[in-house]
DNA sequence: ACCCTTATGCCAACGTCGTAGACATTAACG
DNA sequence: CGTTAATGTCTACGACGTTGGCATAAGGGT
């Protein structure tokens, strides 16, 4: 095995591949990206990866601890990315709410990345800066150190957490393009309503609100619930 | 290819395996939770799965339409499984929050094949029956179809994302055990505060925090919204 | 301008995986 | 008690992640 992976700042020889692209972390994870898109969440593959790059398969463990690593920075770079789309006006509440749609967007523009990233700390730099972040807002907006920690904890959690699990659905639509949208028509909407009555009376609202995302509506009551939590503080 | 996978109840014929195992859906489920919880949740597959079981690994094909589908029976049976530990008294939020730790328990008690299924819906019987439980309670405290909508919605993503979530960690920790239980007492607490002034400063009361869900505390949240949008109807 | 070192890419290979198809056997039905 | 088809087993294929050894050319030192 190479013995070791070379950080990327540490990189000095450029040697390009055989097929004369030269490599970076930034062009791998970035054709990741696209692959992932291409093929579904299980379509990313050492071979494939490295077709895709023009280069040998085993030319990605120099870049990455294995498969496993790379994935990890693809989520890096997703959370970079909200970051990036992110602009801080300062108000609390509404550079929170920002915050967190912006981590969701950024997740869910990549569904078949995020299914794979999404429940994984990895602890690098870009998601350390968020953290860092959303503290800051709520201890600059009055909360007490424990308040701010555990809004902060419910807050980055419920974000990562919604990301991964409307990824998964959007990635699934996606890929099985089959019933799955339509589950909540077909399947759901023909149960009788002898067996299942609360559903039977109540389809017709779920098929238009199932496919849509309840993390905007979850947000908000959270920002509620920190809103109150404040006041009663600062009385 | 095994032409057909029969169903469970159209099963007539029980021919025992050459170790004189009898096989049935649910054997076969109830294995591969033991070996998930034994070997990790990428510890599944067909040949350890058919050697646990004393059958060749082809044979788990004519009772699930691959492992995808194996997969998806396992999910139903940790759904069915916190519908069975829950106990309904009758008063609404009681009885929500009740559900809802039922399910993020039992999801938790089977980390590793949770992070293998509590992204993905199925539409099997039991989950359906969890959807009619949750609608029923809403409907029948005195919610309008499209609050209990509503809520229906946020209740159900909550708990499923943060049992993938929370479960993710778990198996993580159970698997490397190595830094990733630590990394809020090493990687943040090392934090200097002048680069990370906020991380620093609560890095004592996030490193008690960030080990624990923060599920239990957004539930809450969730509930008092739904209180208070009853309150405003009732009115 | 030239070496020398060694980082970097390539090759070949190993063991494992999911799963398909043909085959063997035995349970259940008439 | 014979027939048949459901069920378990065998064999095999192609793809996967990953490794160790090797060739080569990039960059630094002089």
């Amino acid at each position: 095995m190479p013995k070791k992976v070379v950080p990327e700042e540490a990189r000095r020889r450029r040697r390009p591949t055989r097929q004369g692209q030269v490599l970076s972390e930034r062009l791998i994870v970035e054709t990741a990206l696209r692959m992932l898109r291409e093929h579904g969440s299980s379509g990313l593959t050492a071979r494939r990866l490295g077709a895709a790059l023009g280069a040998d398969p085993s030319t990605l463990y120099r870049y990455f601890a294995g498969l496993d690593g790379l994935t990890r920075a693809i989520g890096e770079e997703l959370m970079g990315r909200a970051l990036d789309a992110w602009r801080p006006m300062g108000a609390w509440r509404t550079d929170l709410r920002a915050l967190g749609l912006a981590i969701h967007a950024s997740y869910l523009a990549h569904p078949q990345a995020a299914v794979l990233t999404a429940s994984r700390v990895t602890g690098r730099p870009r998601e350390i800066a968020v953290d860092e972040a959303i503290l800051g807002i709520l201890r600059e907006a009055g909360f007490t150190d424990a308040d701010a920690v555990g809004v902060y904890h419910a807050f980055i959690d419920l974000a990562l957490a919604f990301a991964a699990l409307d990824a998964g659905a959007l990635a699934l639509k996606d890929e099985a393009r089959e019933a799955d949208e339509e589950m909540w028509t077909s399947t759901y909407a023909r149960l009788p309503a002898e067996t299942h009555p609360h559903i039977a009376a109540t389809a017709h609202l779920l098929a238009g609100r199932m496919n849509r995302s309840a993390y905007p509506l979850v947000l908000e009551t959270l920002l509620d619930g920190a809103q109150a939590r404040l006041a009663a503080r600062g009385a």
